[in-house]
DNA sequence: GCAGCCGATATTGTAGACAATCATGTTGAT
DNA sequence: ATCAACATGATTGTCTACAATATCGGCTGC
């Protein structure tokens, strides 16, 4: 969460982190271990055990005392209660930015609709997760509250992992089509119109999760094919 | 944030540095020393650092490289913006709990409430303010979203900050006859006036406080009579 | 064949010493 | 009197070595 300008070690190490989870590079259950994290960042073990700190409040890193760190691996009502609370922000958000809707606003939507065209064109995988989280990141942001921001870009890459998680077929994450669609209803003024899309863009990101077999979760049964973070 | 029934030691410096801001007794701009924490908490220092990179997640803290940690000072919009979460959250959360009462629900929250009481009638300021906060927690138990909850118990504390930063007179927090009113809305199934109730009672808090005049930061300008925190 | 115990392994947790960084105070030159 | 440079103090950041903890596998006894 790039909250502020300067950028310090433990800054970047959890935002690549947090790039790695969203972008399904790293997956639930993935192990995370002090001393490679250290190496591969290039700082102390300690500013490694500050940066795990970090994001297990995120909800994104579980931590085992002694034990070590693993990628979160979300539970059916956990994912349930994700979308809950996404549906509740992202309601809220679209609203006032509907309501407080400028010219500038809407230029900077419709650009960022351009380069998800884009990146599903040339079928870049890791832009299209990228600027499908970016796309809800830009209503919090447009929306002025830097407080709902934060905790939507948590509950995106939460989400992310639900996805990696109950996904069972390989289906595109949110299509531009959607996205557009509520910018449509933003350029109408339409505010009912505008919370009713994002309503049913977020119901169709859910639907499309198979919610109902709990997973066997990595750091209770041993996959058959062992792999390391 | 209990979020675990094991309490580790990181859990443990977390909820009692939480309750000692949430209760004002630490307050904005105190100085929080990793050495001081470490003898008080009888820990080493890389857990101190540990509890307080989580705190500075949940933007009670902030962490100064090389300088030291300070209990947050929020500023007039940071303190605007807690407030719109506060609202879109608390809404949600006491809709859903008005359309899933239960009798032990309402139970519960009349106990709660006779123990507002008693702890305003015996004049016990930390009870009133830990009992305070304690109801708009049960309120997201009840709700049964974790997530929400969480997210709640983090608003809650940052109010208390803020209301440490910019209440200009001596008022009592939320009074129990408020939190009486939107028990009597849920106990009733009215909907609507529970959403009402709750916004108006948000409402109070916010008003009470003085959001036009900035407050020197207690880092930024020497206070004229010097305490440490 | 199974349960329990023990040793090994992997990784985190701790402690202490010292380096690094930043702010403040002092001193010397103008 | 003012300003710049330097020294000092306060606190965090890093590193290293080792302690602590949890898990796993092998061996033994029943």
């Amino acid at each position: 969460m790039p909250t502020k300008t300067a950028q310090t070690p433990i800054d970047e190490i959890c935002n690549r982190l947090w790039l790695a989870i969203a972008e399904r590079k790293l997956r639930p259950g993935a192990r995370l271990k002090e001393e490679d994290l250290s190496a591969v960042f290039s700082v102390s073990r300690a500013r490694v055990r500050q940066a795990l700190a970090r994001l297990e409040v995120s909800g994104l890193v579980t931590l085992m005392p002694n034990r070590g760190a693993v990628v979160a691996e979300p539970s059916i009502e956990e994912a349930r209660d994700i979308f809950f609370a996404r549906r509740t922000i992202e309601d809220r958000l679209v609203e006032r930015v509907c309501t407080n809707v400028t010219p500038d606003a809407l230029a900077r939507l419709r650009a960022h609709l351009e380069e998800e065209r884009a990146a599903h064109e040339r079928d870049d995988t890791s832009a299209i997760i990228q600027l499908s989280g970016g796309f809800h990141l830009l209503i919090g942001e447009l929306a002025g509250s830097r407080y709902l921001s934060d905790v939507l870009r948590e509950l995106i890459s939460r989400t992310s992992l639900i996805i990696a998680m109950y996904q069972s077929r390989t289906a595109p994450d949110c299509g531009p089509q959607e996205h557009e669609e509520i910018i449509r209803m933003i350029e109408a003024g339409d505010v009912d119109g505008t919370k009713r899309a994002m309503a049913k863009h977020l119901a169709h990101i859910e639907n499309a999760l198979d919610l109902k077999h709990d997973k066997p979760r990595q750091s209770e049964l041993k996959d058959i094919l062992a792999r390391d973070g």
